[in-house]
DNA sequence: CTGGGTAATTGACTTAGCTCAATTATTCGC
DNA sequence: GCGAATAATTGAGCTAAGTCAATTACCCAG
């Protein structure tokens, strides 16, 4: 079973080892130009930190660093997708998040004391991302003090979203957690339904949401039974979000 | 029960509307001039920031603010004891967080966008908290840049902390949830034990762990009686930590 | 210090969700 | 496209934890 395998019997391959180019070629990094903690750089500011930076290509599976791990870098997702989890004293290993293109992460470790990683990174498949130094970057908000208002309004957002996520995790029945869960992935929340599709593979969403993959599949099939999602792969559709909720009194 | 009574029917007062009365005398301010969001402030820009904001008294169960209301202040808790928490649909009231004198709350509203707070907040005894205008506070980044690196190593501890939160909260049985709430409450974690006291009475212990009070009193008289812990009303002394992680495997 | 209200505990019962196990899908490397 | 490995589903049985109810212990206000 995935939950009970730990990431450390699984890869033997050395962390950061990936096959690095230097980033010359400046395709595909529109998106790190629009992301909240870059848009407002000064082209020259932003090219230098690019320079410094690596782009590192990742194996489905593949480690990119471990907790407690010195972080000297942070990361912008090129491609692909990630997910952060935790191992506790037993070896179970606990998702926490998962990132998409566009996203940053483990970017909280420019300003935290110490410097080490707070979780496990790994690919979830194949992906391509961007190795940002943290001293670079911290050198930068040194000489600029004006850019520091984007990363303290960034990182503000950031300690929303995961008291959010603390509020999911507090609702006492698997059911109804799943529910909200499916409802934040909706892009209007409750207010329409849509396609969602799952950022984790079925057994990771289920150690994130705290149950067993058994139960997780177990509620999807009932929810599906009682008309109220339509399940296909990983895209679920919802056509009536509040129905959901109603049901989860 | 505690838990379905939600905090709309408790309380009829309006919202900060406590005695307030400015600050002109200095005592008992001392932590907050230790606090790492100030302590690098210059005494005079920390003395025009006090006199902007206002001391505030709030009685047993007194709530300070609503979920969504406009934050223009954010909180430091001078002495008592104060809960956040949020009400889902159902009106069921998820305690999220206890803040203890010495630290800020709401401060993540200072670069939110918009400004509205999370949660809920409501004194659980008799409390003073210093209430900051975020307006101020911002001026004074603006046009002290060098302060923001105060807040930034501020906002990536807090996010640290939550994330750590959240890892506790994927923990899948009540038992084993609460016992590494409680090593986490020791001041050196598992490394040594000690004496500990709940920071919220154990009714919203139990709602913070996702569990009935029912449970939480169970388990507790289970480790007691297996000699694990000794229990003096919300005061735990913890002799052996190790033994409570090697029992909960 | 006393009484009313809340919090905590304990018991009996029920059920959600975990475990184990077997089967069927799906995915990915070759 | 094939086959091995992993993921998902489904069933059966069991146990942890929820519910309801009654009792006892606290705590603050008066």
């Amino acid at each position: 079973m995935a939950m009970t395998q730990t990431a450390e019997q699984r890869y033997t391959k050395p962390v950061l080892v990936a096959i690095n180019k230097p980033l010359d070629e400046e395709d595909s990094l529109e998106a790190l130009r629009s992301h909240a903690l870059f848009c407002n750089l000064r082209p020259k500011d932003l090219d230098s930190l690019i320079q410094q930076s690596r782009r590192l290509r990742l194996g489905h599976h593949q480690l990119l660093y471990r907790q407690d791990m010195p972080a000297h870098h942070f990361f912008f997702v090129i491609s692909g997708r990630l997910r952060l989890y935790r191992l506790d004293s037993s070896g179970v290993d606990r998702t926490l998040d998962s990132i998409a293109p566009g996203d940053c992460f483990a970017e909280v470790m420019i300003y935290a004391n110490p410097p080490k990683y707070a979780c496990y990174a790994e690919a979830l498949k194949s992906s391509e991302v961007l190795m940002i130094p943290v001293k670079a970057y911290r050198e930068l908000l040194d000489r600029n003090p004006e850019y520091a208002q984007a990363a303290l309004s960034h990182y503000a957002m950031r300690a929303v979203s995961r008291f959010h996520d603390l509020e999911i995790m507090t609702v006492q029945n698997a059911r109804d957690r799943l529910i909200r869960y499916l409802i934040d992935l909706l892009p209007n929340g409750a207010e329409e339904g849509g396609e969602v599709e799952l950022p984790l593979p079925k057994c990771l969403v289920a150690s994130r949401l705290a149950m067993q993959p058994e139960t997780f599949s177990r509620i999807l099939a009932d929810l599906k039974s009682n008309g109220l999602i339509r399940v296909n792969r990983s895209k679920l559709f919802i056509s009536d979000p509040q129905r959901l909720i109603a049901i989860s009194q």
